[in-house]
DNA sequence: CTGAAAGCGCTAACAA
DNA sequence: TTGTTAGCGCTTTCAG
C-alpha cells in the first residue's frame, strides 16, 4: 500500500486499483510526521520571521512565487515578536525542525548570528553580523544610505536629519554609514544633533521626530533609516503642521506597499524585498539539491524611487 | 534523559545536573517530529491561508497575540495562491497534519466546505458556506453591506455602484444584499448596470472601474466589496482625472492598513480583522483543551469608519 | 508480486 | 533511582 502511494515497481494493476480506491473512499493521506521521520527528505522548506510586519510579509510573497514549481512546500514560523526569548529562538526552532521537518530553512530574524546546524542548509536574509559564515542574501544598504542622502543634497538641502535604525543590525549601521559618506562627499560636516534615534520603531521615530522638528534650526530634510520610520516622521511632522515635501522632504527605505500607498507617497531607496524572498529560497533549494552553490553571498542593489514626498528646496 | 527533559520526578539532582550539562553542551534540543509521532499532543497550533495577503496578514498578527501566553506555538501553511489544486488542499494539509502535526488549525482559505476532520478541532475564518458544521468565526457583513450604502444615501447620493466581491464567498454575497436592501429601505430600485464583477482581484475591479466611469451616466459613489477593490477603484478614478470624493465618493470594506494611508484615506466599513485572528485562535485553543465551548459560531461586529474618500455630494 | 519486519527519535510504562 | 523496551505511522528491505 506504502508501494503504490509511492509509485513503487511490484504491483500488480489489480491491487493498484483496489488500493487506489479504499484510500480515495477513506480519504486517507499519509502523516507528514510519520513521513519525515521516516525518510530523511520532507520536501518542505522553512522560514523563519522574528514577527508579521510588512518587510517579512513582502519576503515571504516572494518566497511564495520562488517555491512554485519546485515541489517544496513552505512553512512560516513566528517568534510573535515574542521577548522573553531574545536570544537563540532561532537556533531553539532550527534544531528542532532540522533533519526531520524541514529540509533548509529561510532566517528572516536578524538578530542572531549562528553558526549552521549540521545537516540543514540555511540561508540567511539581512544578517546581523553581514558576511556571516551562512549563505547570505542582502542588499546594498550603503549605497542605497548615499542614494537617499545624494536625492535631498541634490534638490538643495543641506540640513539633513538622519533618523537611525535598530543599532544592532548590520543593515542599519550601513544606510548610516552611506548618509554620512555622502554628506562627507559634499563637503558638508555631519552634524550630530541632526541624528536621532528610530530603532526601526514607528512610536520611537514619531517622538524622535517630534523633538527634532520642534527645535529651532529644524532640519529641511529627513532620511529616515526605513519606510515605517519615514511614514512616522511624516506623519509627525504633520501632526505639527508642516507639510510635506513643502515644509519637509522625507526620503525612506524599503519600498513596502504602504510606502506607495501612504500620504504623500514616499520617496524611498527601493530595497527589491520580494526578490531577496525569491532568491533565497531559489538558493536554499540548491543547497538542498546539492548543487554546486554558485555564489552564497548574494547582493541585490538598491535604486531610488522619487514620489511625492521630496521636492527641490525652495528658499 | 528524557525523564530530565521532562522533568518527571525519579532522578536524583546529580543525574538531573549531570544530564542538563551534557544537553547544554551538544545544544541538544528534541525533535519536534519524534515527539509528535508520540505523544499526540504537539502544542502546535496551524493557521492554513491561502496566500499571503493584507487580509491574511492582519489576522495572522491578531492571532499571534492570542497565542501569547497559551503555551502553544503558531505555524502557518500558505497555499501560496495556487491554482492546480483548487479544491481540497484544506482537506489534504489538514489530514495530513492531524493528530500529529498540530492539536488544531485555523482555516482562514473560505473556499471550501469541509466538514471537519474526526479528531482535529477546526475553527474556519469567514467560510464559504456561512454557518457551518464547523466552528466559525466571522463579522456581520450583512450589517456592513447596509452601513455603506446607508452612509452613501445619507451623503445624499443616489447613483451608487457596487463592485462585487467574489462570487464563491458567502461574505461578499453579505456585502451585496446589504447594499440591495440599504438601497430597497430607501426606497430606490437597484440599477442592475451600476453592479460590476470586482472578483476581490485589484485587476479585475479597475478594469470594471474603469469602464463603469468611462460611462455616460456614471455613478457618483462606489461602493466596493472590500478595501483592495475600493484602492483599486480610487486608482482607477484618478487614472480617467475623476477627483475623489469631490467627483467620486468610495467606501471600502475590511480596514486593512492600506485603507488608511491610501491617498485619499479610505471610509470603509471596518471588519475587526486583528480580532478575527484572535478570536478564532482562543476559541480553537479552547476546543483543544476540552472546555466547555460556549458559543462556537461568534460574529463580530462592523463599523462604518469615516476617511476623506466621502463626504457630502455636491450638485 | 505480496506479506512481514525493522527502525526513524522520542516517551511512557515497566523491570531491575 | 536507573536501565530497558514497546510502539507512534510510515517506508524500505527482505523473505515468502
Amino acid at each position: 500500500m506504502s508501494k503504490v502511494l509511492n509509485q513503487r515497481y511490484g504491483v500488480s494493476a489489480d491491487t493498484f486499483a483496489r488500493v487506489t480506491a479504499v484510500i480515495k473512499e477513506m480519504g486517507y493521506e499519509a502523516s507528514l510526521v510519520a513521513q519525515s521521520l521516516r525518510n530523511h527528505r520532507t520536501n518542505v522548506i522553512g522560514i523563519l520571521v522574528a514577527d508579521i510586519e510588512p518587510f517579512s510579509t513582502e519576503l515571504l510573497k516572494g518566497a511564495a512565487d520562488a517555491i512554485r514549481g519546485t515541489g517544496f512546500e513552505l512553512v512560516v514560523y513566528s517568534a510573535g515578536g515574542r521577548i522573553g526569548d531574545p536570544q537563540g529562538w532561532e537556533h531553539r526552532y532550527l534544531t528542532r525542525l532540522s533533519g526531520t521537518l524541514v529540509d533548509g530553512a529561510v532566517l528572516v530574524t536578524p538578530a542572531v548570528d549562528l553558526e549552521g546546524i549540521p545537516g540543514t542548509p540555511v540561508v540567511a536574509v539581512d544578517p546581523h553580523t553581514g558576511r556571516a559564515a551562512l549563505p547570505t542574501i542582502d542588499s546594498d544598504n550603503l549605497h542605497g544610505g548615499r542614494l537617499a542622502t545624494e536625492h535631498l543634497l541634490a534638490l538643495g538641502h543641506r540640513r539633513i536629519a538622519l533618523i537611525t535604525g535598530r543599532e544592532d543590525l548590520k543593515s542599519a549601521q550601513q544606510r548610516e554609514t552611506g548618509y554620512r559618506g555622502a554628506l562627507a562627499s559634499a563637503g558638508l560636516p555631519v552634524d550630530e544633533n541632526l541624528v536621532r534615534r528610530g530603532d526601526y520603531e514607528a512610536d520611537i521615530a514619531a517622538e524622535s521626530a517630534r523633538r527634532l522638528l520642534r527645535e529651532p534650526d529644524r532640519p529641511t530634510a529627513v532620511f529616515a533609516a526605513n519606510d515605517i520610520t519615514a511614514i512616522a516622521v511624516i506623519q509627525a511632522a504633520q501632526e505639527l503642521g508642516l507639510r510635506v515635501p513643502e515644509d519637509l522632504a522625507v526620503v525612506g527605505f524599503d519600498n513596502i506597499p504602504e510606502s506607495a500607498l501612504c500620504t504623500p507617497p514616499l520617496t524611498t531607496v527601493q530595497q527589491p524585498i520580494r526578490e531577496m524572498g525569491h532568491r533565497a529560497v531559489e538558493l536554499l533549494v540548491r543547497l538542498i539539491n546539492g548543487d554546486e552553490p554558485t555564489d552564497t553571498h548574494i547582493t541585490l542593489s538598491t535604486e531610488l524611487v522619487v514620489r511625492q514626498s521630496t521636492r527641490p528646496l525652495t528658499p
